[in-house]
This record gives structure tokens, sequence and C-alpha cells, in this order.
DNA sequence: TTTATTCTACCTGATATCAGGTAAAAAGAA
DNA sequence: TTCTTTTTACCTGATATCAGGTAGAATAAA
């Protein structure tokens, strides 16, 4: 087993807790998804368990990435706020379970078990998250594309479109335009809600 | 020296990690405020180490409250991302120093041995992040009124000014007024730049 | 009880957003 | 190369925001 986070006490934590059960052993510890990506390559990887919150690339990236070239590597996400379309996202990316920081030993424990297993695992907390507003199957996760983006990040930084027309050297027409598809990807009413929800996703940077 | 986290992993990896340093003695451990609170009534403590995202209560707040009857506790602050004006605010408020989860074993030893002679102690990553924009002294956050955080919280729901107006049984015009003031307050251009400081700096419940 | 803060409310006008539709280059993927 | 997505751009009109000022009533603090 590899673990994946970039906070050295939480790694330790976990390999502490981990310590007893003889099952799982171990293998690696690392702080950044690229060296993970390295070490499969080249090693014989069984389970996976990551932070979704790791600098350069985001754990559902890298859960796909992986998935694409070795599924059969069972992968947990962690985190420590649990957004419900957050946890949607990783497992439509592949992820075999997802776990809140704020869960207990056991929980940690019978969640690793029982994905080793096959199952798709979640800590209680997520269980109650996920299972309460079942809206649609399984809402899908809009991205932003690159121009989007660059244009979400200057409206979270309260620029108006004239503002970011002139920063990008674009039409004022075209900023609203992207504006505009913005809020119709994530089925926003305005930029307020927008920043909630991308803010709360993770989904600027 | 009392640990507060509401993640157990995080706990018993920072306990692994002390247990080798001979002038710190984990006491207890803990995981909300509340506890903390009612635990220092009865016992002599010298050092916390917490985390400022606690359920209930901000670890801003428990901080103050902590300093206002024990102000030789000597507290150290910990979260995982570190917006600058969190940071202060917590010193603000009494924080004897502040260290970010992503810190290395070495950094939160040193922190914590430093914070004990009395020293402000900062984990390299957030003196970068607050020595760099030295802006104005000691920015001052202010913080919203009752009604103020309700108009904020339905913004960010993406509520117009008309439907937080009908929601709260409020006149439109009273809910522009709190609306301009709370902008005002930060400084603020509009709502979406608001949003994203309000998120970052977790002033919204 | 006096003072300060918060909550409430109104007026005006300039500017910005939001929603609808359309469409041609440009870039990436199949 | 063909197809799809992305990026660019324009038009119109209704609605909303933002910024300025003012001010009485209700709470909370001193």
């Amino acid at each position: 087993m590899v673990i994946v986070d970039d906070h050295p006490i939480v790694i330790s934590g976990i390999s502490g807790l981990l310590s007893d059960l003889d099952t799982v052993e171990i293998v690696e510890k690392m702080q950044s998804g690229v060296t993970l990506l390295d070490y499969i390559i080249n090693n014989k990887v069984d389970l996976i368990l990551m932070d979704i919150f790791l600098p350069v690339m985001t754990g559902i990236d890298l859960c796909k990435k992986i998935k694409q070239k070795y599924p059969q590597i069972i992968i947990i996400g962690m985190s420590s706020q649990s957004e419900r379309s957050l946890v949607m996202q990783f497992i439509q990316n592949g992820g075999n379970g997802y776990i809140l920081k704020s869960a207990s030993f056991e929980e940690f424990k019978r969640c690793i078990y029982k994905a080793i297993y096959g199952e798709i695992v979640f800590s209680d907390e997520v269980k109650t998250i996920i299972s309460q507003p079942l809206s649609e199957d399984l809402e899908q996760v809009p991205s932003l594309s690159r121009r989007e983006k660059d244009i979400a990040v200057l409206l979270s930084k309260g620029k108006s479109t004239q503002e970011i027309a002139d920063e990008l050297f674009l039409s004022f027409l075209t900023v609203q335009t992207h504006r505009r598809n913005i809020l119709q990807k994530y089925k926003m009413k305005n930029v307020a809600e927008l920043m909630t929800h991308l803010l709360k996703n993770n989904l600027l940077n």
C-alpha cells in the first residue's frame, strides 16, 4: 500500500494506525502525485490511499490517470471537508472509496479492509452526505476549459467583464460569452453562486 | 501539552512526532473546542496545539476566549491551507504561532520548542506568506454582524437582492444597504470578490 | 441612562450583469 | 482529413448591481 499526502503528520498518523493491520503493508509514503506516477511504473502497487487536495495535480485527476493504465489498483480518496460533488467526481473517475479525515481509527480500518475485497467504501460521514440529496443519478461535473478557467480566476478576484477583457486582450463581448457559458455549465444564476461552487469544490487552481 | 484537532489521524501523527521530545509531554488529545474549554478549567495547561478549522467554534474564537482568561497558556495554530489574513487574525487574538500541516517534522519540533521560550513562531511556508505583502501594519479584519452574515450566506447561494428581501421579510432597499455595507467593510468591489474572500477565510459558518 | 452600533428604509443614477440568439475562425482529437 | 470542441465576436433588451447620500428605530454596550 502507498500513502500519498502532502502533510507529513497525516502520513505518520495513518502509518501508525495501520501498523497493526497484518494484511496491509505500507510500502511507500509520498507527498506528491508526480512522485506516485513515477513509482507505480516501476513497482507493483495494490492499494493507494491518497489525499485529494494535492499540490500541482488534484487527487481526482491523479486517480483518473492511474485507473486508465492500472485499473486493478484500488484507490481510496481522503480529505478534510467533504463536498458531495467532490466525492462523486472521485468515484466517477474510478475511485474505490472515500474517507473523511475526521473518521475514527475503526472506520479507517474498516474501509481499507473492505476496499481490498473490491467494495466501494465510504466513511460514515461521507455516507450521510452522499446519500441524502440523491438528485440525479450521478450528477455530471463539467470541467472548465483553459480560457474559461482564466476568466473564472479573474472573476474571483472581483474583476469586471471589461477589466478581464483588457487584461486578456479580448473583446468585451467575448468575455461576456465565456462568462455566460461558465454559468450555464454549472447551472449557476450568478457569479456569487459560481464562486461558492468553484471554491468549495476546489475548481480554481 | 494539549492537542486539539477533529482528525484522529492528525492527532496520532503529532503525538508520534513529539514522543521523542523530552521537554514536551502530551497530556491530552481532544477533538473539539468545547472539550478543551472544559478541560482547562480543571487542569493546568502550558501549551496548546490546535487546528483552527474546528467544528462549532473556530480556532480563532477559541484562542481569543482562552487567552482572555489564561494569557500565560501558549497557543499554536495549525491548518492545511494558509490564508494570510487568517494567520493575522489568529495572532491578533493572542496566538503564539502558526504551523502549516504540510510542515516537516523538523519544522514542527523547532516551532514548538521556540514557542515554549516565548517566541512567536511560524513554519517556513507561513513565513513567506505573511512577510511578502506587508501592506498595512496589522490589517484589521472586520467581522460581520448577525444580519450581514445572514445576507452574505444567501448571497453565496446565488440569491438576488429581491430574493433575499423576500426570504428575510425585509425591504429590497434594506438588503441593498446591508449588501453595500458588507462590501465596504472588506473593501470589495463586488460579490464575486467578496465570496472568494469570505470562503477562503472561512467567514461564513 | 447615555452612547454606540446595528438594523431598518428610502431616493437617484450610472454601470454591469444576465439571458436570448448567432456565427466564424482556431485548435485538438479521431 | 474530418469532426468536435474551444475561442473568438457581435446584437439586443430586461434586470440587477454598485455607489452616493440620508435617516429613524431598535438593540447592545458603557
